[in-house]
DNA sequence: ATTTTGACTTAAG
DNA sequence: GCTTAAGCCAAAA
């Protein structure tokens, strides 16, 4: 098992518990590069292990619906979280209800 | 080993 | 809310 910065990332995203989200900054601080946002969101484009690592739980670090290629981009992204029972506070995630501490 | 690039973030217009 | 500019980081070529 390789044991690279992407390694950690994707095993943090797996962990990410259904109806909570996490930001790209926080991604990065618990694989040890709080300044590899950009990393995170780099891998998830990849996405090396598909429906295993659910990118789109991934958001910005102000719930802001950064990225996301697949389906109408953050427009689609924003109804599946929904789904997922993220909670919404207008345009943007509710952070202080859906936000993942990593645990 | 060097360069390019990008699903970030912050600041400014 | 969007775009531009700069900073930081790791992967891919």
């Amino acid at each position: 098992m390789e044991s690279s910065f992407k390694e950690k990332i994707y095993k943090l995203t797996k962990q990410i518990p259904k109806g909570k989200v996490v930001t790209y900054a926080q991604l990065a601080r618990l694989a040890g590069s709080p300044k590899a946002a950009r990393v995170v969101g780099l891998l998830m484009r990849n996405n090396p292990y598909a429906p295993q690592v659910p990118c789109h739980r991934v958001v910005g670090v102000d719930g802001s619906l950064v990225g996301y290629s697949a389906g109408k981009g953050t427009s689609s992204k924003r109804e599946v979280l929904k789904k997922e029972g993220v909670k919404f506070k207008g345009p943007k995630v509710d952070l202080s209800a859906s936000l993942w501490n990593g645990r």
